[in-house]
DNA sequence: CTGTTAATGATAATGATTTATCATTGTCAT
DNA sequence: ATGACAATGATAAATCATTATCATTAACAG
């Protein structure tokens, strides 16, 4: 049967705490300040597992690694920081995606990354 | 000084007539109906040398590979085909972006991809 | 406390995409 | 036409993110 350990709790923990998506570098960081021997094997088994459980959904974000955030959020979107890397969530959304699509095409849905500076880089 | 050379017209034309985002794959298996002998060293030098000359752009569609479109288009966004995974351009815009960066953020420019199935495989 | 065995940590291996190498071919200025 | 050398094609090698291996450590049921 599945055992809690220091390093999985420090790695959920990191991901709470964060409340913006992290990538396996970010996570691996936050987490060493808590489990300074932690490898990175451990951080990427523990975060598939996560994935598989559903407790984590991957973030696709171009041109970048990938990116985990807690399930089950509302509905949002994203603002990448071009000084500093990080992925802030946006909680609005366009109005008017529907009409988008062409003629003849279905829509299932959609992301929208927004691309600038954040407060702190500014 | 640069030669001219059937394998880069032909790639060039490929992109040309598609009028959409093309995979090295879709530029590689469109340019062999021309040069059938075409490797695939070539179609990567070409691409990069179009992208470093400014002719062809690079776009970055989450969860796959690399795919280029001409320089110089006017706005778009793009929609990806969830069957044929073939990724199309949309000609407009949502209206309402700026609203959506967090206080204090600035936005320099943003990406929308549409997701669902195109007019083909509906 | 102690034994079982799941989980860890270090590192090798993998897979997928892109780039380098190099002998050969083809372009184009003369 | 022909020589210089840019470009090609086949394939080896480099990247980079992720997964597998395996000896060691540690969680936890009894």
């Amino acid at each position: 049967m599945p055992r809690q350990t220091r390093q999985r709790a420090a790695i959920q923990r990191a991901l709470i705490t964060a409340d913006r998506p992290l990538t396996i570098d970010e996570i691996l960081a936050s987490t060493r300040k808590i489990v300074p021997t932690i490898g990175i094997a451990t951080a990427y088994r523990n975060i598939r597992r996560l994935v598989d459980e559903g407790w984590l959904t991957a973030v696709d974000i171009p041109g970048g690694p990938a990116r985990y955030e807690i399930t089950g959020k509302d509905h949002h979107h994203h603002f990448v920081c071009l000084v500093c890397d990080r992925v802030f969530e946006v909680p609005s959304c366009p109005s008017d995606l529907e009409k988008m699509s062409p003629a003849g095409f279905s829509l299932d849905h959609h992301e929208v990354v927004l691309y600038g500076k954040c407060a702190d880089c500014r």
